[in-house]
RNA sequence: GGCGCAUUCGUCUAGCGGCCAAGGACACCGCCCUCUCAAGGCGGAGAUCACGGGUUCGAAUCCCGUAUGCGCUACCA
């Protein structure tokens, strides 16, 4: 039996999508899987100069990467499609229609330059801006008239001129608007498509769409979408406004701040459920503590009443902290294989071959404490995956040493390298460790210098475990040709 | 300008009249652990709960006002 719960996510294919929008998704996605509802995707495409190619593609890629599965969708249709509100006009202009005939709505002849001159004018004047309804009561001669050499006119709403509008908002409560201060907004462009408010509004009620949750901003436009159901006859669907996500300066976040678009964090090492975790966080949670939480638990979890008011400033900090608490908690196998995954979807120049899976198995557990993101990998693992290794010789020197104690020091680990019998990180610690009192310098001077002769890194994995992956062969190989530069 | 929303540590937040001289987390600082770097453990610093009035025996929590921030004010969404 169906569940009557169904929620949607209603992006317009303007641009890469950004954390702002997702984090909407987020959030519907979430109420509908916890009623047990249903999920679907529109794409509200009914504005034909802003549309970008490939935005809707993306769109959907960028949830299919987070995992918030719908329902129904331009991809995969269902009983309410089209999903593309470019390919459902004729419910718009039939409801156009409808409004024009119960006298709700008129047809507007005003050029845009008109508009524009009396935008110019209010705004010189310090009046309230906004149409002026000069076609709102013509006589059927004058449209006629009017209409002589123009072009198609636009079709606007009559905003009642009196009164109020109230909407009870699941997460503002009462929220209440005087009529006469909202102008009449055009619901049909003259090119023939609808403006958000009509198509949107239609698309809810013919979609059978029960709650919509969308952003703050959409708060001030709920009046005309409540008068529009009225008109309509339509019964509205309950609203939530969500608080808005911020930049750092505390406004409203979008492509200019940098790091809002979502699939750069993809491409970044991020993890979808790290990311979805963190988002779901932004203006909600679940209590005083607990932080992360599996894609499941927040669905069982998530609740309106829980919804933040306030906006909340997207800190990439945290974000990184997230990521680095789920990569810890991944298993080697899979740190493994997303790892592998993540390196074909982006080669890193350091590692022009990818290594082989049981290779890169026993390597994980040494970087998995070390990396914050998976493209801090790389970096840290070249190594391993190169026959010579390259660093200034001057870094195998270390603090309070000079390049002859330095050979020395080198030269005896090679000889204990050498004939120790087992390879193994316990053996070759156990072996080259007492060097150290042997030589009179610290485990750090002695260690580093072999660090580098090895790894070629200052900052690296643990050293022994990092030799036995190595090998005797090569890990000796390179303490010698380190000792030739020396 | 008008309308609307919001306001607890730098940031994300807990708090829905007494349990709060405000709890957790990120970031920051210190200590421990330690072969580097991390991770981890422990501890510290950090909020006169925007401000001012009320209501109440009692307010971060309720009411009013002010300030500030943000959003909307398109034939964009």
């Amino acid at each position: 039996m169906a569940n009557s719960v169904r929620l949607r996510f209603a992006p317009s294919p303007t641009g890469d999508p950004h954390v702002g929008n997702i984090r909407t998704a987020v959030f519907n996605w979430l109420f509908a899987r916890h009623h047990g509802g249903s999920f679907a995707i529109r794409i509200e495409d009914t504005d034909q100069a802003r549309e970008v190619a490939g935005a809707t593609e993306a769109l959907l890629e960028s949830l299919r990467w987070l995992g918030l599965d719908w329902d129904e969708g331009p991809d995969i249709g269902g009983p309410f499609g089209p999903y593309l509100q470019s390919q459902r006009l004729d419910g718009y202009r039939d409801a156009a229609s409808r409004l024009l005939e119960t006298g709700s709505a008129y047809y507007c002849y005003c050029s845009s330059k008109r508009l524009a001159e009396l935008r110019e004018k209010q705004a010189r004047l310090k009046m309230d801006p906004g149409y002026d309804r000069q076609c709102r009561d013509m006589t059927a001669a004058e449209q006629i008239e009017w209409a002589k050499g123009r072009a198609t006119p636009a079709v606007r709403f009559k905003m009642p001129m009196d009164g109020s509008t109230t909407v009870d908002d699941l997460i503002r409560g009462r929220v209440t608007f005087e009529n006469r201060l909202l102008d009449d907004f055009v619901i049909l462009k003259s090119d023939g498509f609808p403006t958000y408010h009509l198509a949107n509004v239609v698309d809810d009620h013919t979609m059978k769409i029960s709650h919509v949750m969308r952003a703050e901003e959409w708060l001030s436009s709920i009046p005309r979408h409540l008068q529009l159901y009225e008109a309509l006859g339509m019964e509205p669907p309950r609203f939530a406004h969500l608080p808005m996500i911020l930049a750092e300066d505390k406004s409203k976040l979008s492509k200019r701040h940098g790091a809002a678009a979502l699939l750069e964090y993809r491409s970044s090492g991020f993890l979808p459920d790290a990311m979805v975790n963190f988002l779901a966080l932004l203006s909600w949670s679940l209590d005083d503590k607990t932080e992360i939480m599996s894609r499941e638990e927040l669905v069982r979890h998530f609740s309106i009443e829980r919804v933040a008011k306030a906006g909340a400033i997207f800190n990439q900090e945290k974000l990184l902290w997230f990521n680095g608490q789920y990569l810890r908690k991944m298993v080697d196998k899979d740190l493994a294989e997303t790892l592998l995954a993540y390196w074909r979807a982006y080669p890193p120049p350091e590692i022009p071959d990818l290594p082989e899976r049981d290779y890169l198995l026993r390597i994980v557990p040494l970087i998995r404490d070390r990396i914050k993101t998976m493209s801090d990998a790389a970096p840290l693992v070249t190594f391993f995956f190169r026959d010579t290794i390259d660093y200034e010789t001057e870094e195998l020197v270390q603090k309070g040493m000079d390049r002859q104690s330095t050979k020395v020091a080198l030269e005896r680990a090679l000889d204990v390298l050498t004939q120790i019998e087992s390879f193994d990180a316990a053996a070759t610690e156990a072996g080259v460790r007492p060097l150290a009192a042997e030589l009179n310098i610290k485990a750090g001077q002695l260690f580093g210098s072999i660090r580098v002769a090895t790894t070629g890194l200052r900052v690296a994995p643990p050293l022994f475990e990092s030799l036995e992956i190595l090998g005797r062969e090569r890990s000796l190989g390179s303490i010698k040709s380190a000792l030739e530069r020396l």
